[in-house]
DNA sequence: GTGAAAGCGCTAACAG
DNA sequence: CTGTTAGCGCTTTCAC
């Protein structure tokens, strides 16, 4: 029977009695450092399994300002690219040695606000912070605590990005060395500047060396905008870049719906590798993001600072987008 | 300047000495709660504004045992179905006053039995606990913390699923309606009594008054396994009940490419409404879970126990799965 | 209305 | 190796 919420949580001090020790000696067993004799340890462990000791980390917390807790804070969840990088981010975590979780802020501003009081007021050790914007919502209560941003660049921060500017030309490189000239782009909302410098890198190399058919932008979502529809239908490009795979995915469908096949009259690429991507008919080819490598690197950027204190300057990671070719882009038609 | 790791974070000690108060006034304007004078709060509060005062949960936990928070630990974030859960238990529970944030125990067991540890200890005031199957891995660590279990069964738990063996049996009735005679059923991993129900519940009703083309099961993924592709290709089926609705995309792409065409040829049921089931071509018949309705019942039920204690028996809450229709399911073939 | 003081459960000197 | 003890930051009687 699982639940018995009459009785008190047991702690540590019942464990010194029932062991028949001092506080300290139970401390110690517990937690594996200080120095306890073989005999009484495995004695207090015993005392501890049988009375069902659990520990208490908020405890420790004030005590120490240590527990061993980092947190990973998220914009939108549902949005299918941020589990992928949060089992990552857990990932590295965890192997690190700290239990992670997650808080989502569900893009609002206020939110993201409490949500970063409330981690940091629960005393984790560090966090791991997806911004909204490129915008500082914390209103300092970061500024004690080990922190790295991800993706979006907010100055005094701890950063691991990626370089969507190089990113940008190499998707335009990939279509342009297919033998596209006439290239359409779909950005995704652009007030922020991992998208805006994703478009900005394309479009320079695609006006260098091809011809901008046009650039529109859509929301993130698989149901294109009456304009976006439009530009794809009439605007006689060959190729289309989306800077997002949703957006990619559902310019394909559109297609498809309009009785074009994908690549063969007109090819796509997208970005993100979201999952699925390589599930779609044609398997969307796209610019992949290393979230394992983001999540790493994070952590240890954090690892390091947690155990150094106020290290030196703040760390700056640019990690390479990837491109991925499968299926959906090929020679324009003749 | 954001980041100030010199100076040491300010104590509720150094908001009452700034103020010129007393420890206690100093608490009660914080947390608004006993009795300051008004010009005494609100010197008390700019006092707060201006040392960046920020409050310390973990140290409030230890002393009231309260720390207004909830966790949501479930077992993959990557599986499309969860976040759209989360997001709804996150909603309720923000509704009622709670900071929450998630842990994923990654379908691991050892992985489930530490987060569970670590939420109870750091001290959050109920968890809402999705189970990686149906068993109870927590080690007691729950027994004096409000308790809600999603969707599996654990005894002694409070709990909220949804009736899947009437679920089951509204997916066949709806085959069965639209007239069909030889229905096949795929069915996703069986381990967990949710999936087992809506399987014997659709089949109890096919056996009666139509005929089981074929049963077979399949991981949770778009790729179907060799059998369960063989039984779609040759099991004459006009309809097929999948258990799971990735189970559902991964046959009518499979269906498709094998050119026969959903729902002309053959009709194809779902379950569980992902995001995206929508957006399917076909747009994906199936049974929504009420998830909305999940998150909103698991917060009552906790919320009643953070504030009323012990209260008396376990609840049980079931809820009725309700069939979506959209176009993958339509008469057979002549 | 305000302050002094006693802890919450735990850790870490320090003494023995 | 083990025990005593002084807090960590905060809340909450209980006097004043």
């Amino acid at each position: 029977m699982p639940r018995d919420p009459g009785s008190r949580r047991p702690t540590l001090k019942d464990l010194a009695r029932e062991a028949g020790v001092s506080l300290a000696s139970a401390s110690y067993a517990v937690n594996g450092n200080g120095s306890v004799g073989e005999q009484t340890r495995a004695h207090i462990l015993s005392a501890a399994e049988r009375i069902g000791y659990r520990g208490n980390v908020a405890a420790r917390v004030t005590r120490t300002g240590r527990s061993g807790t980092l947190a990973l804070v998220v914009p939108d969840m549902t949005n299918p690219f941020f589990p992928s990088l949060a089992q990552m981010v857990f990932r590295a975590g965890r192997d690190a040695g700290f239990g992670m979780f997650l808080v989502d802020t569900e893009g609002s501003e206020p939110l993201e606000q409490k949500a970063l009081a409330m981690v940091t007021g629960l005393g984790v050790d560090g966090v791991v912070w997806f911004p909204i914007r490129d915008k500082d919502t914390s209103a300092g209560c970061l500024d004690r605590i080990p922190t790295v941003v991800l993706d979006r660049t907010l100055p005094g921060y701890d950063h691991v990005g990626v370089d969507y500017l190089a990113a940008g030309r190499i998707a335009a490189r990939h279509l342009i060395d297919r033998g596209h000239r006439r290239i359409g782009m779909i950005s995704g909302p652009c007030d922020v500047a991992s998208m805006r410098d994703r478009c900005a890198g394309a479009q320079a190399l695609i006006e260098e060396e091809a011809e901008l058919a046009f650039r529109v932008e859509n929301a993130f979502s698989l149901d294109l905008e009456p304009q976006v529809a439009a530009a794809l239908d009439g605007g006689g490009a060959t190729a289309v870049f989306a800077a997002a795979d949703v957006i990619a995915l559902g310019a394909i469908r559109h297609l498809t719906r309009a009785g074009k096949r994908v690549p063969e009259d007109v090819s796509v690429l997208g970005f993100d590798d979201i999952p699925g991507a390589d599930q779609s008919t044609p398997p969307l080819s796209t610019l992949e993001i290393p979230v394992a490598e983001i999540g790493q690197h994070a952590i240890d950027i954090l690892v390091r600072n947690v155990a150094g204190g106020a290290g030196g300057a703040t760390s700056l990671v640019q990690l390479d987008a990837q491109l991925v070719v499968r299926e959906s882009v090929a020679a324009p038609p003749l």
